[in-house]
RNA sequence: UGGGGCGUAGCCAAAUGGUAAGGCAGCGGCCUUUGGAGCCGCCAUUUGUAGGUUCGAGUCCUACCGCCCCAGCCA
């Protein structure tokens, strides 16, 4: 393969990079930085944006770091920092020792806001919230000058140490950069700079009684950094000439330059933090980690691995473009992971007894069976099996329609591994219910083919039942009904359309003897069922497993086309 | 009715004036000891609409239409 690929499309970002590599800005230089405010879980609209700045240094030669943007103390806590440091690890990037948070400048930021002051630019303002608001002005009206506009350097000086020392209420005063209140760019009608918020911070403690906004902070956290390309959200977009006008009038000599992107959406969750919290909090889910979770936490705990949700992230592309990705989408990138790498099992959700009536009572036979058809190094096991077995409940119809393939009366099938086997007799309860069926096994067909050559349609997956290991599976769906919960008309609910039926839990499955004391975390196929991981919730003696995703499964859509 | 961003298939997305990639989903078929996986094939005479420039337009120009963002002392 040829090293370069000049034809190879690039999204809009890496071409910008690329062009500011050739002409030498930033002195050929690339670095980069993940800004999370740490206020909550990470989802999995943060990990597009992890793997975007991540894998933009790393292509480039370059450096990306990890930096909380901590200037809301009251909503930020360590435990978030934490959990945000664990799940970034997890999903694979590591920023070596360029740990950072915007804490960690309020200092100099302190500093560029006394120099604003000198040079003019900012002022002290005593309106309060309310006569802010009504001399903003609107989209189509210019707002008016603060009366306290022209305050002089030194009074301006003098009322911002005071601010910061502590000697003014919360509301009373804030900073603001002096701009433009007629700007139809509503971002730079004169904006605030600081605020009076006596809060303890989670790393400064009661140190400041003033905390720079977001719009003060940002771009100058950038630039102390030497980030090159600051990448965020497209909703930041109306902010860049702020960003630009701060770091121009500190005078900063390395400009980072912001570029904005699309946020990702998916179908059938929500991901904006405060929907997040309602599922949480009104007890809708069972936490941030609940497996029906697009956070990072739910989705690891669901079995989804980094690799796969990285090639998730890298392979949705990154436009500018509003847009709206399939759950199916998010489903093929781990099918596409779990398929290659991890181990076939038997086990069976909801068994139905099968006695082979013609296999020895009491006699073992431990047949082998490979542990992936994909990968023949993960090499193979031995499966026990007996005269009375599990199968599949939904593996066997009385009156079976003509495209099923599965066991039926007087049918034969192949046990996976072990023996074709035919049904012989179904034995039904008063009730009508089957509740177990009588086979009998060909015993030339160890192993799995018949000598004489003879074929069956279908293979099932089975237990052996005096060996079965018992589970509680949890098989989850989309968590809610509507593609687009949080995308509602007016006065609709995203909580009224979730989906009743997002878990369901199994009480009774049987999974094979390998099974057992299998750790949480670990992940498998069930032959012909889906993906599958052990749950934390798993306790010695009771082996708790969720569902991942199913299988591609073309009897089920076949069966669901023909109720049509 | 201000400013900004964006319109290519069901969902993503490439194509940088040279004759609409690719993926997901879907639909056929082959293969199969997972109805899995894999493999093969089909799936835009046309890029929001209407004009214009050009030998040639998704790309340039004009007008219109639609969607999204901005009026927190949140980020």
């Amino acid at each position: 393969m040829s090293t370069d690929e000049p034809n190879e499309s690039r999204d809009f970002i890496r071409a910008i990079v690329t062009e500011d590599i050739a002409s030498g800005t930033n002195g050929g230089q690339v670095a980069t930085r993940f800004p999370p405010h740490p206020n909550g879980a990470l989802h999995i609209g943060h990990a597009k944006a992890i793997t975007l700045n991540f894998s933009i240094a790393e292509e480039f030669g370059g450096t990306c770091n990890l930096r909380f943007d901590d200037t809301n103390p009251g909503a930020e806590e360590q435990e978030h920092v934490d959990a945000i440091i664990e799940d970034v690890k997890w999903l694979g990037f590591d920023w070596g020792d360029r740990l950072h948070f915007t804490s960690d400048y309020f200092e100099s930021l302190y500093a560029m806001a006394t120099r604003l002051i000198e040079k003019g630019l900012a002022f002290v303002d005593d309106q309060d919230a309310q006569q802010m608001r009504a001399n903003q002005g609107g989209l189509t009206e210019p707002g008016t000058n603060s009366p306290f506009r022209e305050r002089n350097v030194e009074e301006n000086l003098d009322l911002f140490s005071r601010m910061r020392a502590g000697e003014f209420d919360e509301g009373s005063r804030v900073l603001r950069a002096k701009i433009d209140m007629a700007s139809p760019v509503l971002t730079l009608r004169d904006p605030i700079m600081y605020r009076i918020q006596k809060t303890r911070h989670h790393r400064t403690g009661d140190t400041w009684p003033i905390y720079p906004l977001y719009d003060f902070a940002h771009g100058q956290s950038d630039a102390i950094e030497e980030i090159t390309h600051s990448l965020c959200s497209i909703e930041f977009v109306g902010h860049r000439p702020l960003y630009d006008w701060f770091v121009d009038a500190l005078g900063f000599e390395k400009k980072p330059r912001q570029i904005e992107f699309s946020r990702l959406n998916l179908t059938y969750t929500v991901l904006s933090k405060r929907n997040l919290k309602r599922l949480v909090d009104g007890g809708h889910v069972s936490g941030w980690d609940d497996p029906r979770m697009p956070t990072l936490r739910g989705l690891r705990r669901r079995g989804y691995t980094p690799e796969a949700i990285r090639e998730f992230c890298a392979g949705i592309g990154l436009t500018k473009r509003d847009n709206t990705i399939e759950l199916a989408r998010l489903e093929h990138s781990i099918r596409q992971d779990r398929n290659v790498r991890a181990a076939r099992v038997m086990g069976v959700l909801r068994p139905l007894k099968v006695v082979i009536d013609n296999f020895p009572e009491g006699e073992v036979d431990e047949l082998d069976a490979i542990n992936s058809p994909e990968d023949a190094s993960m090499g193979s096991r031995k499966v026990p099996f007996s005269r009375e077995i599990y199968i599949e409940r939904d593996d066997f119809m009385e009156d079976p329609p003509k495209k099923f393939f599965r066991l039926g009366p007087g049918r034969e099938v192949r046990l996976r591994y072990a023996y074709f086997i035919t049904c012989t007799d179904v034995v039904k309860d008063a009730d009508g219910e089957i509740v177990e069926l009588h086979c009998t096994y060909d015993p030339e067909t160890r192993g799995g083919d018949a000598p004489d050559g003879r074929k069956v349609k279908g293979t099932l997956h089975w237990v052996s039942i005096a060996h079965a290991v018992p589970a509680e599976v949890r098989l989850y769906n989309a968590l809610f009904t509507v593609e687009q919960p949080g995308a509602l008309e007016e006065g609709e609910d995203f909580i009224d359309h979730l989906n009743p039926d997002s878990l369901e839990v199994v009480e009774n499955a049987q999974l094979e003897p390998s099974m057992a004391g299998a750790s949480p975390g670990h992940s498998y196929q069930f032959e012909r069922i889906g993906y599958f991981c052990v749950d934390p919730d798993s306790a010695a003696d009771r082996l708790v497993v969720n569902r991942t995703v199913t299988l591609r499964d073309t009897w089920a859509k076949l069966a669901k086309k023909e109720k049509k």
